[in-house]
DNA sequence: GCGAGTTTGGTGACATGTCAACAAGTCGGT
DNA sequence: ACCGACTTGTTGACATGTCACCAAACTCGC
């Protein structure tokens, strides 16, 4: 912790346009989002994972790895869904312990109704507005950082 | 609505590694700051702000402005932060609505304590990954960005 | 100065996310 | 076959964020 190295100009430019983009951007897109499609950005990426596979099922413990989230979190937001009817919950044929969620016929025309409209958001307000070299830097500068992030998943220095 | 235009390959990565590292740094470095300084993000950015101020003190209204955080967030948040002795309220000298938001000594020597590991944390896990190229984009893009949707606050066209 | 309209900050109800604990099920060595 | 260790999903308590509403104070045209 002794003598820190500062962020210099350009560091601290991009840091933090990276926080305000990020702030604006999330606030834009959650309001177009429930405007259109009465969604939540949770929910549409729940929908989003969830239509994007096979068999529009996923186990549980498979969907929070792949977005992320604790179990608790997925549980709880689950719930919510499924009293809305946007998923529902099957029991895992082998394993006891197991619940798969599934997409519902309304989860899927709340998906589809609402996909168009979002990726012409996301489009309109960032990937429009960059030039294809920004684009393609973006793509390799954020995936670097998650693969010097991933499997971090508890202390580790 | 009609005949969307999709993502391709290389913007469709674009955007996935965006909300990847999104998640994935934040839950990074809020630990780091949890763990090393006993500090939120939001309160870290409360802190932060105050103290980069002449005079340590913001009015309620312009620290949110700032933040972008609705009043009543801020508001809330200033409680809990006051509850621990980070910040106190005083009275607006001529506005009789106005509050004042004032950092403390403690809250002083928190942000003081917490910077520079912070700091290190952000550079470790995204500015020290980058090129000097990158970083540039970065602050490029994301300020672009940000003009773009900045004063677009309610609904807009 | 007065009064309608605005701004400011705060509040309570509620939605969402986190954390620790738990019950039930599975796995693997013996 | 059994037992201990792990995994899975759920739950409740709590922290945080959002939303609608409110009272007090300000503004500005008249």
């Amino acid at each position: 912790m002794d003598a820190p190295r500062w962020l210099d100009e350009r560091e601290n430019r991009a840091w933090r346009g990276y926080r305000r983009m990020r702030r604006l951007l999330d606030l834009e897109l959650a309001r177009d989002l429930m405007q259109d499609a009465g969604l939540s950005e949770p929910d549409y990426d729940v929908l989003s994972d969830l239509s994007e596979t096979p068999d529009q099922r996923l186990r549980l413990s498979e969907l929070a790895d792949r977005m992320l989230w604790s179990r608790s979190r997925l549980s709880h937001h689950l719930s919510r869904m499924q009293q809305r009817g946007l998923v529902s919950r099957e029991e895992h044929p082998s394993d006891g312990r197991g619940s798969i969620v599934v997409l519902t016929p309304a989860g899927r025309a709340a998906i589809e109704a609402a996909a168009p409209g979002h990726v012409a958001a996301v489009r309109r307000h960032l990937i429009d507005l960059l030039t294809p070299e920004e684009v393609a830097a973006l793509g390799a500068l954020t995936h670097r950082v998650v693969d010097h992030l991933a499997g971090r998943p508890a202390t580790e220095v």
